[in-house]
DNA sequence: GACCGTACCATGTACGTACTTTTTTTGTGC
DNA sequence: GCACAAAAAAAGTACGTACATGGTACGGTC
């Protein structure tokens, strides 16, 4: 049988969790807990004593016990996990510049680590995090298209108020999450027009299965298309996933897609730079020229766009801001403060390769 | 006064660093502490609560209470501090990589920061560090040229047993540091070899005045000139810091060293590829070709040698691997082992810059 | 209105006792 | 020598009391 002490703190747990005390408001006295709970003061005090050191309550001598949900719960610093699918590559850097500037200037330390989009190591990195004393989080969806299995960690660290914002994706399933993302879905319906304006009514598309960015991004674009009367047929559509990004273009798939591309496609909508850029490589190889034969438009405005030839007419991801915004929502929540999703806009960045 | 409970839980404190009780023996049972000390068995569980509370000690019901010396502090997940001047530019992603995923592997969580190359923000760093509970600190030092003024909080952390890996600079202060860099002053060697041997006799250079490499990397580069017989004029070398990389090469420092490469000047070793990319745009400017004016060669072989233009001729930093071999020193110190020191050496990467 | 002292109330410290639960040791019988 | 049970030993839980110490509010004085 769970000890009395252990059941008056989760009892006393639950009332603050669940908004019972206010924020800094005084916990009923010891001597009226003693009382309601029908137990010795002692026991009381040992109840108190586990809320204290998982940082819920402070103790003022003379004064009372007072909820604490926002105070800094480690010595003054705050410490929150970043967790993204990479750290290193691509737009991620921009990103996790954004957020470290933001959490630095509130005196933050920055825990970083990367999924590599693989659930597995979405379910572990969380677990670590539930073992150590984090005070917030902001995590990157991991194939945030598919079910996700590790909802239940996430309500875990819901249960124990530690904060959770949600970049770039997030879980359906979740329905509270706060999530800082980019318009998918009127990105692509900006790729889509962009090129519909120009002329062009052959367009194809390159969308990534697993994340509910490339599924927004392709309801957009073929959304878009249909609304302009054009047709979107299915084998001018391809799709790709985590596992065969590095290759799916030199596989079947691609395959198919080159031949539906010789076959009249004038214009494609990339995934991403990063996609982009590969599918510029295979082209020259089948000597197909971009923009004169094909003219493609991405996401992401990395700074690949900018290097390759042709440059890359792309939509430029708000990255250091993206990040910035993402880290000022998530210090409010640690300071009590209620916040709310937010959905940022994209900008057309024209370089070369749209004839 | 102190109240008995500390002082008792500082006595035992004592005895488990001063070395008293092995890791994993047993600390005299409470009754025996409670006849030794002369006060309660309710106070001396107070104070042995303090220490477990710091994960000094484990209490095992029935059995007794295990000292705890080498175990993970914080719910068997480790936090590892990484400390460098920047996070998200330049070749520091890549050797937060090599960090990174040496520390994944072990089941660890990275802390993140970055100092800009500023003492105050190493030392607001530290101090946030101090009072988190951090299990070990990768630090790239700041200034390392300079006395630095953060020594004391580094002997604090010393004090606390929290291992402490330097890497690129180091602060000779620290007569025990252990650190994971580059060979620099061979690396200057190489860099001014490698021109000497292509008839080059008039070589300049431009260097870091607060960085220990940029120190060492000159006297490589004048050691080698001079054993070679080559003079080396000091209006052909040129002195930088933190503050001015940005703009020294547009003002009275740098028009001094482009009137030296007009007057005839023929190659020039750089402290690294930002400044090499810098100075590239200066001569355009001044309608100095490379190389077929002026040759350089440069340090670190970053992301930008290979998209500027002319690509450069630069040392290759590890990155990746130096990032590996820093961190998988600090588990082994965090593990009880007892590490020594590392230099790693520069490898040539040979591109367009060098005539 | 500013200041100060006091009474009261809150948590903090300290000790005592009694009993429970788990682990380890001891002792017994085979 | 081994298996098993009993005893002992250890930490855990729970309650009680007493007093210390710091915070707050109230009321009185100047």
């Amino acid at each position: 049988m769970e000890p009395k002490y252990q059941a008056v703190a989760e009892s006393l747990r639950h009332d603050i969790a669940t908004g019972l005390y206010r924020d800094g408001e005084a916990l009923l006295t010891e001597v009226e807990l003693k009382q309601k709970f029908g137990v010795s003061r002692q026991t009381v005090r040992q109840a108190i004593s586990l809320l204290e050191n998982d940082g819920l309550v402070i103790r003022r001598r003379g004064s009372g016990t007072y909820v604490n949900h926002g105070a800094r719960k480690h010595g003054g610093v705050l410490s929150v996990g970043v967790i993204t699918t990479y750290i290193t590559d691509y737009i991620f850097p921009s990103i996790v510049r954004g957020v470290e500037s933001a959490l630095s200037a509130e005196n933050c330390i920055m825990s970083l680590s990367a999924t590599y989009n693989r659930t597995d190591h979405e379910r572990s990195l969380l677990q670590r995090i539930l073992e150590s004393p984090l005070d917030g989080l902001i995590v990157e969806g991991t194939k945030t298209a598919l079910p996700n299995p590790n909802t239940g960690l996430y309500e875990q660290l819901w249960e124990r108020n530690i904060p959770c914002v949600f970049i770039n994706g997030y879980y359906p399933q979740l329905p509270n999450a706060v999530y800082v993302v980019t318009d998918d879905e009127s990105g692509g319906r900006m790729a889509a027009a962009y090129l519909a304006e120009r002329g062009f009514t052959r367009v194809g598309g390159i969308f990534k299965s697993d994340d509910m960015q490339g599924h927004l991004r392709y309801q957009g674009f073929s959304g878009e298309l249909q609304d302009r009367g054009l047709r979107v047929r299915d084998d001018a559509v391809c799709w790709f996933s985590t596992e065969n990004k590095r290759r799916f273009l030199r596989d079947e798939t691609g395959a198919e897609f080159i031949r539906s591309l010789k076959n009249g496609l004038e214009a494609v909508v990339c995934y991403n730079d990063e996609i982009a850029v590969e599918l510029l490589e295979v082209l020259r190889e089948h000597h197909i020229s971009v923009p004169r034969d094909v003219s493609l438009v991405s996401f992401d405005n990395s700074a690949y766009a900018a290097v390759c030839h042709p440059k890359l007419t792309s939509l430029a991801h708000p990255k250091d801001e993206f990040g910035r915004v993402a880290a000022e929502k998530l210090l409010n929540m640690m300071a009590g403060k209620r916040e709310s999703s937010i959905v940022l806009p994209w900008t057309m960045i024209e370089r070369d390769s749209v004839r």
